[in-house]
DNA sequence: CTTATTGCGGATAAATAATATCCATGATAT
DNA sequence: ATATCATGGATATTATTTATCCGCAATAAG
């Protein structure tokens, strides 16, 4: 069982957008830049992420990334199922109903217990993703950095962001 | 993120092993019969239980596999760790120690707080599939599955388990 | 209106992992 | 001796992940 490096390259991103002031962007190649990423993968999970409504994208120059709601209103979980995708991690393929032995597909009216028991301890996981708010990751990183390196973050940004305020130029749709 | 199909039949098999009479065995290619599944590929999961100290293995004629202890004493996560393997799924590339305004590597004694956080929900899943024994597995399969599927899985079952008692001619290296 | 910048989406290629098969070997009950 | 069965390595096949590229639409600025 594996997740994808994007779920890492997607929350450092977002940890990166909450630091912005109000309203600014960063374009995708600074995000990309800063992590050392290459720009044309990370886009496919930034697309993503605006897709899932987490981040706004704005078109043109100046255009570039920022969240979509508050940093307290965005949860790991929200961020790992844009990237991944929705469906749990265990699949069940129905084994029991194949074989020798296999009944009509109607006789399986009750789940599959191992499925049961796979997807309770899945929602375990997704309980623990979404009570962790994306505020805390950011509040952790500013008090924990090394303060040289959240400077650089600072003055980076600083020199990338563009000057969008929170008024749309047209509702993105 | 998605578990390999072979958690799916290595539980479906163990939870058949359980269900045998007091230390007989099942040969691989009835276990892969019973299920409709590839005999070469599932030899694989077996193997890998059986090096885990789950299954244990009798060669020879009248060989097969059945539990290395009580169904109690086996629990979902033992079984999952064994086919999938034991690292985590979230692995962290450390993206923080890249990109330009990257410190030297001794600089980062704290732990990266992403990772922290996806590791904290994933012991939280391990914990579930911990405190899930085979045992449950089994006793809800015969609580609610079909009485016909039951009653063909004993009679199959009857049909291919080999005499071997308790004692072992040889104990396993 | 033109131009430069930026995100969007599709197509595609390369790398990696999961799935599946085969064969030679060793153990063992009959 | 022989037939049965697990072991372990080698290898093919398929799916998924990672990565790149290009034409398109949107938009700010001149």
């Amino acid at each position: 069982m594996k997740l994808s490096e994007g779920v890492e390259a997607a929350i450092h991103c977002a940890a990166v957008l909450a630091r912005l002031e109000d309203g600014r962007a960063l374009p995708a190649s600074a995000l990309a830049e800063l992590h050392g990423l290459s720009p044309s993968y990370l886009l496919k999970h930034l697309q993503a992420l605006s897709g899932a409504k987490i981040f706004e994208s704005l078109p043109g120059p100046n255009g570039g990334y920022r969240l979509a709601r508050a940093p307290e209103r965005i949860s790991l979980l929200d961020i790992v199922l844009a990237v991944e995708g929705a469906e749990p991690a265990f699949r069940c393929a129905e084994i029991r109903q194949r074989g020798p032995g296999a009944l009509e597909p109607t006789a399986y009216v009750k789940p599959c217990g191992i499925k049961v028991a796979m997807l309770r301890a899945e929602k375990a996981w997704r309980a623990v993703l979404a009570e962790t708010k994306l505020s805390e990751i950011v509040a952790g990183y500013q008090a924990e950095a090394d303060p040289r390196a959240v400077a650089f973050n600072c003055a980076f940004v600083g020199r990338h962001q563009r000057p969008q305020g929170r008024s749309f130029p047209k509702a993105p749709k």
